[in-house]
DNA sequence: AGCCGTTATTACCATAAAGATACAACGCTT
DNA sequence: AAGCGTTGTATCTTTATGGTAATAACGGCT
């Protein structure tokens, strides 16, 4: 028997972090943009997007600072407030996957 | 900013054990069948049959016990299994509920 | 000025998930 | 034998979700 869990970050009943925008972010910092983002995570740019948009609106600061035109065509980067929501939520996820770990060692002991 | 999570059960990818699923058992245990443990909940009873039914299958041994005609029209019971999965669930989630009030201390301290 | 690649946004469509409805089977009860 | 309330199931409808495609704005670059 597994024991599951997901893990996310609300404001207002409004979700700003979890795993899947977790890796959205991460593929932003890596690659400099949300497209190339997007076809790094088999994602499409819609989607991306969106969930981008959900982000800085629920978080009310901006987590990635957006430009439109000049060198490459564009890009995105993460602002110090997203790298911050990313340590912060991993920091956490970590914590609970290790108590999860731990509660499943003492299940399959019964 | 509020912490969330979801805790499930898992056997060979199919999940058997939610938070759902722990209010429909013990809202079944309550009323003593299906039915009227679906309007206790709000629930179709299409969807709480569906429940049990995947509940069952995915455990492999049934945690309910079901009559069919006689006294009442019939009925459902839980099994010995039944009340000690809710048992077994009800605990691992305490726990990494409290886990998580832990970490949310943590996190307004910054 | 024109090209390019990115962000931003919308309309339309396809698929999947969920819900509503209706009805059969069953066995105690009267 | 008929009624009742429950379980079990098929079918149809509705809703939610996501993808594709099209289009516009933008600004450095050639």
């Amino acid at each position: 028997m597994d024991i599951k869990s997901k893990i996310w970050f609300e404001i207002d009943g409004q979700a700003i972090m979890g795993s899947g925008r977790l890796k959205l972010l991460q593929a932003i910092e890596t690659t400099g943009s949300i497209s190339e983002a997007a076809k790094m995570l088999d994602m499409s740019y819609k989607k991306a997007w969106k969930l981008v948009k959900l982000m800085n609106e629920g978080f009310g600061k901006p987590l990635v600072q957006r430009t439109i035109g000049g060198k490459g065509g564009g890009g995105t980067i993460l602002t110090d407030d997203g790298r911050l929501l990313i340590e912060q939520y991993t920091n956490i996820k970590t914590q609970i996957y290790a108590k999860i770990d731990e509660l499943k060692a003492d299940l399959d002991n019964l």
